[in-house]
DNA sequence: ATAGCCCATCGGCAATAAACGATAGGTCAT
DNA sequence: ATGACCTATCGTTTATTGCCGATGGGCTAT
């Protein structure tokens, strides 16, 4: 992974509420925008935010599932990460 | 390490100049600021203010040494950083 | 003590991020 | 086809970031 690709990662964990999201995703498998409303003292639109940001770095990917959106954690790019920061 | 702090560090990460100064420091062991000025394109303050905020994160730590400043690595905290990215 | 080197910091500017409320689009059940 | 629910996106405001040139302070050597 470049070091651009490599930045925007660490930018998208770069916030304590992100990290968050990504540490209850991954004790919940998988989980709806609402459940991780419910958690943080910010609006839904900011989480939804969070969440956009997440999935643009690849971290998190999303699906339409009905009428909710599923959230979950791109596991295989997480352990690349972990990779590639021993690496630094 | 707390979410804060480790959202500190990953914002700090967050830029493909940083993770490159990183990496060249944990090559180079120790330099001095007008070194690293010279292997990238920005001016001098630009490249002050990267490590600043590196300096501000742990990650690199800085020591005025006679008229020059010694910048290295936070090996200690690097391995730390390591150990907690695993554990996301 | 003057001149030169190294670098941190200031001020400024443009771009991006963080938070919010409001809106609107999609789906399901009735 | 109406209403309820879930969530993405828009528009706004304020704060932060990224970059620069310029300034100035600390050392060293002359």
């Amino acid at each position: 992974m470049d070091d651009t690709q490599l930045a925007k990662i660490f930018k998208a964990l770069g916030h304590p509420t992100r990290i968050k999201i990504v540490r209850y995703l991954r004790e919940m498998d998988r989980c709806i925008c609402g459940q991780i409303v419910e958690i943080f003292p910010y609006s839904q639109s900011t989480i939804s935010q969070h969440l956009k940001l997440l999935k643009e770095s690849g971290i998190v990917s999303g699906e339409v599932d009905g009428p909710k959106n599923c959230y979950c954690i791109n596991k295989e790019l997480l352990e690349r990460i972990k990779e590639d920061v021993s690496g630094i």
